[in-house]
DNA sequence: CATCATAGATAGTTGCGCTATCGGATAGCG
DNA sequence: CGCTATCCGATAGCGCAACTATCTATGATG
């Protein structure tokens, strides 16, 4: 097929498929002549990969292209795409070096060893763990620290279903793709349904308990900034 | 104290203060004459929660605006609040209308069915849901449907954890902040720990060889993308 | 053969998160 | 009182990311 009909079929505008062309997200079509190209279903299959990945995993196009073209690497230990298509998937930034990075980068640390988890310390996933750990540290609620064992249990329970589900796909090719799926739609799957549980939680602990206790009219203190000593 | 002041206690510009001001984040100043305003603690803990939703969280600041402005009404139903808040933490765009997101949100009425989860039809997070599982379909892995229910059982278990955190906050006001950080921070911390557990998951199935993926390599010196596969 | 689509190249647009500069005011010190 | 550092508020500009539009030469197609 022709550009055109990629486009019909996939709903990506003509250049916006020329543009990931460019930026190396999707191999070009194969030249019949010099202003003629085709594509085939691969093509279909990777620019919708490339759109789930975008809209739903959020991931920048730069980041995409690393990540299908540790995919597409041929004749590479399996492992080794896996680690860096899973490297690729986390947040970007430097942690910063104060005293609760460095707090928060020992929790996760002794938490790793304590899990016997195989991992090592520039795990791109550690160095975000770490950084969501400090910025809870700096916003006074370093007490979260204490749901961690509960949180990792949840997420050994997640890895290992995904892990599972992996496990039965068939070729090479299929597989890398299930893990860069997996985790980053999967990402998305588990947020909403973290909310949606949330939501739940929350009506049963506060929806109409606690409804009663604001006070009517305008008594309320001071305003704007949520101000009050503790 | 002034913007300078404040300014070099949270590490953001005073230019971006101003900004963030502008754009409804932070109250402004207590003008104490036309050119002189002063800030005081709450407005370092207000400035650190930003950043902290904004780098870690990757929240817009117009999103941020919306959850900060939800947070601080004041007379307002506690569940409404929490609500609405919760409401504005999730992902933007319009959901597409293809077979594929029928069927999810199918999924996802039933799943919420089945759970006895109290949420209503428009709740963002289930759209968010039906989404990540409409694109999932058009990516060719409508199997990993399949994967839902052990999902829903770590997300009850984080979920229950959250709130058991937010129980035993004091007053309201830090109620409604231990919700927005837990949820947004929260995030973060467990989407890095699903990935250290899927690589160690994954290491143990594929790896058989643990290999060195990422070297540290060089000094503290800001890394971001290492783009050289040793 | 007339029209349409296409490849490839380059330039322009939009949105966002800042950042720089300016024209006045003070603050605070000697 | 003078002097400098700082500040406020407003406006304009910058840099990046993800497109989008336009142009030319060429080939496809009925």
């Amino acid at each position: 097929m022709r550009v055109g009909e990629l486009s019909r079929r996939t709903g990506v505008p003509v250049p916006t498929i020329k543009y990931y062309v460019r930026e190396g997200l999707l191999p070009a079509g194969e030249l019949s002549s010099p202003n003629q190209a085709h594509y085939d279903e691969a093509h279909v299959r990777r620019l919708r990969l490339i759109r789930a990945l975008l809209e739903v995993g959020g991931l920048k196009v730069a980041a995409i292209a690393e990540v299908l073209g540790a995919m597409d690497d041929p004749g590479r230990p399996l492992h080794k795409v896996l680690g860096a298509a899973a490297d690729r998937l986390g947040t970007e930034g430097a942690a910063d070096d104060d005293a609760e990075a460095e707090a928060a980068g020992d929790v996760v640390q002794r938490l790793i060893a304590r899990r016997g988890w195989h991992s090592h310390e520039a795990d791109p996933a550690a160095k975000d763990l770490a950084r969501a750990l400090a910025a809870l540290s700096r916003v006074g609620h370093g007490a979260f620290f204490e749901l961690l064992e509960e949180y990792a249990d949840a997420a050994e329970v997640v890895a290992r279903a995904d892990l599972a589900y992996v496990d039965r796909q068939g070729p090479v090719e299929e597989l890398v793709e299930s893990v860069v799926i997996g985790t980053v739609l999967g990402e998305a799957v588990f947020s909403a349904l973290r909310r949606l549980a949330h939501v739940d939680a929350s009506a049963r602990v506060f929806g109409g308990v606690e409804e009663e206790r604001v006070e009517p009219e305008g008594s309320a203190a001071g305003e704007g900034s949520a101000e009050r000593e503790a």
